[in-house]
DNA sequence: TTGACTTAATTAGTCGACTAACTATAATAT
DNA sequence: ATATTATAGTTAGTCGACTAATTAAGTCAA
């Protein structure tokens, strides 16, 4: 995501600021900081299931599947709430039914729609690594207690609202 | 860098924090918001970028050179301080060279390595870019004051601190 | 001084995302 | 009833990242 490992020091940014009137140098010290802890959760969250044999995007599918009463979706929603096009759902479920984690069921009731099931490798595939995941998330946000916790969903609340300003 | 859009409600954190009692959900909780909140961060500043006909690879490269005194570095110190391998550096680099932004100059002193400077234009470019960029991030983080601010690089110190939970 | 290592940039090939086009089916309007 | 439009999934081809292998040049120890 934000690939730059070399931050602007607050100098750099003076330098710039002088070319530049607009620049806001906390802001901008923010700005690339929250995208570089992002950037590298992002990549910590992926090596770690990778030692499991999978990457973000199947993990989150069986994830969504896992939520449903059923164990059972359709490819489009599965689209949708995982963020991907329907082409990359293909694909992902291609994947995940290769290594017998999901089935496709075809249905009589609407037949250009299929369903998706998680089988049962596919929940002990996600009984072997959500715990990990979450013993790993414990430790990470350990240092924040419950009033640091707020603090950070209210700045991240208030900076998602700011994103607009990028879209304009 | 998230795909998910469909982020866990509390109530689906219980859900599975029954069937796995590591799960902490505020931990959880925080840790997608921030990547939620980032991963809509970076794909905004990517549509801002690529109505100047950049992507954040090239557009880095372009700032990294600006920073130089000479205007000038090599390909590996490029490749370091914007985060990817040498070999995406030289494709960018073939990019930005095709669209005059940048040139490649070979010296004497060491034959193996090539000078990049960036031209006129690519500074030009620069001067088009960064005005829009930064009056961006301006307004984005424009809801948060100085002590917010503060709270925010704290916090994400602490994070960033407990990232190494996912590389143990 | 020559053989082994290191460093620098590039090329070739892969991976996972994307869009656009295509096939099949269902729903709707005339 | 049938022509049009919408929906669901897939296929084909592209893009930007990656790794591994390649080419070339510099370094250093026996």
């Amino acid at each position: 995501m934000l690939q730059l490992r070399d931050l602007p020091t607050p100098k750099v940014l003076a330098k710039f600021a002088e070319r530049y009137p607009d620049a806001d140098i906390t802001a901008v010290s923010g700005f690339l900081h929250l995208l570089r802890v992002a950037t590298d959760l992002s990549i910590a969250l992926d090596a770690c299931l990778s030692k499991h044999q999978l990457l973000q995007g199947r993990w989150w599918v069986l994830i969504l599947l896992m939520r449903e009463e059923s164990k059972t979706s359709i490819p489009s929603i599965l689209a949708e709430k995982s963020g991907v096009s329907r082409a990359t759902m293909t694909g992902l479920i291609d994947g995940l039914e290769q290594g017998g984690l999901v089935e496709r069921i075809f249905t009589k009731d609407d037949r250009r729609s299929i369903k998706i099931k998680l089988t049962d490798a596919g929940q002990a595939k996600l009984d072997a690594v959500m715990p990990d995941y979450y013993r790993r998330v414990r430790k990470c946000m350990g240092a924040l207690g419950v009033d640091k916790r707020e603090q950070l969903q209210q700045l991240l609340e208030l900076i998602h609202l700011g994103a607009a300003a990028f879209t304009e």
